[in-house]
DNA sequence: GCCGATTTGTCCGTATGTATC
DNA sequence: CGATACATACGGACAAATCGG
């Protein structure tokens, strides 16, 4: 829910694009007439304006105005990018998705995993190991491991549905940055017992380190793709310091 | 070359924070303070904070102050993650680039081409295949698609070294947004051919779309890495809107 | 639990610079 | 050249979160 006068701006704008109301090439209206229309000052527009181009939906030309650069893409494959649960993708891609638990341990971090996630030796943890499915399909292999005081009453239940619908609305920590790698690598036999993988004996990795609001890293995942069904996209825009 | 007041400032604390200088979990000086440090306004300040946020290094916590999250990490794999050229990146990562060309062509986009590059059907394009080699072993094969009315003047010379250089260095022009893709495929022939890839018989392949400071697509570029040596990284931050 | 100081978040109005047409 | 458009920067106001006394 924005609340932010430059988030609702930002939706706006954004819903209108994505309904080619603004469509691929055109000019925004220019900052002025956007003050008018939504009668604010043009920083708050600006910001709004910032907020599209770091999503790839628009890009300021100086002296010219605010350029359409969004074309709809064909929703095919499974998608990610952002940050995003698996039932938050799923959703947005119109697909039905269902999770297996493997395995649910409380435990303490050993040398091998402190050094692997970043957390200190010995926290008490959790490790979650579950299969995520879409369509009755395999996908992913989710290995995630949680500091237990920055996420505590995690249960097996909560596993099976979405630990970061339980971490944003039962506990209300706001997850804010996240830190990630993707990788090849070649299968393990667990990945090869719960994905389907035919004749592949490789996986796209994603390797996450993610930090609450208070700047604490309370979880490192790794999330191992099935490589059909891989498909990451983002925005880049080039920094010119 | 910054000439922004908040780019100087945001280098000048990303330099800090590289250097330990304000070290992980540490506090940066209150936004009031670096403007009395910078003699400048707090807008100023804020909109260095919010690059170094986006570049992963801090992370702004309402009523406490701006926590640092940066941590050093062990320079080992060839990483790739923003907008950068393999020369760039090579540099970045202590190595030695070299390129071979294989193919340079002037050609028409034709059906096929046309679809998977987003340029219009019929258009002047340069077509090259080139191996990207590191410390002399070959990492990359890429396929680079230039719209010839953008990029005119390209020459095999040109694509032995840095196409990029060219672009910004030669013809002036600003790359601005680039919309990237990552998926694993299966390797094709020319893919063995050129690339050691031994007993996997994937590659990691990132696609990406290229905008200039027009607005204009002018690039479209396979970049297919063999996985060994694959190592995208990037930083996300949750929009809560 | 309240209050006040500190700190970040949002928003406004204005001035000046620079690129495009 | 002037009009229009975006870019940068300043200063001020108030809101909201945090923390210490």
């Amino acid at each position: 829910m924005p609340k932010a006068k430059f988030e609702t701006i930002y939706k706006d704008l954004k819903e209108k694009i994505e309904k080619e109301e603004y469509t691929f090439q055109d000019l925004l209206p220019s900052e002025n007439t956007l003050v008018d229309i939504y009668s604010c000052s043009r920083n708050t527009v600006r910001r709004a304006i910032a907020l599209l181009a770091e999503a790839g939906y628009v890009q300021s030309q100086h002296g010219k105005g605010v350029r359409v650069i969004y074309q709809p893409t064909p929703q095919t494959a499974f998608t990610i990018g952002g940050i995003e649960s698996f039932h938050e993708s799923a959703i947005r891609n119109h697909k039905i998705p269902f999770t297996k638990v493997i395995q649910f341990a409380e435990i303490h971090t050993d040398n091998r995993i402190a050094q692997k996630t970043g957390f200190p030796l010995g926290s008490e943890i959790y490790y979650i190991q579950r299969v995520r499915y879409l369509d009755d399909t395999p996908l992913i292999f989710d290995i995630n491991i949680f500091l237990k005081s920055e996420v505590p009453g995690l249960t097996e239940e909560i596993c099976r549905h979405s630990i970061y619908d339980y971490i944003e609305n039962t506990l209300h920590m706001h997850i804010v940055t996240s830190k990630r790698q993707i990788k090849v690598q070649k299968s393990t036999e667990i990945d090869e017992e719960y994905l389907d993988l035919t004749d592949y004996h490789v996986l796209a990795v994603v390797t996450s380190q993610t930090y609450n609001a208070n700047g604490v890293q309370f979880e490192y995942t790794e999330s191992r793709h099935h490589p059909d069904y891989f498909c990451f996209h983002d925005t880049a825009t080039r920094k010119h310091i």
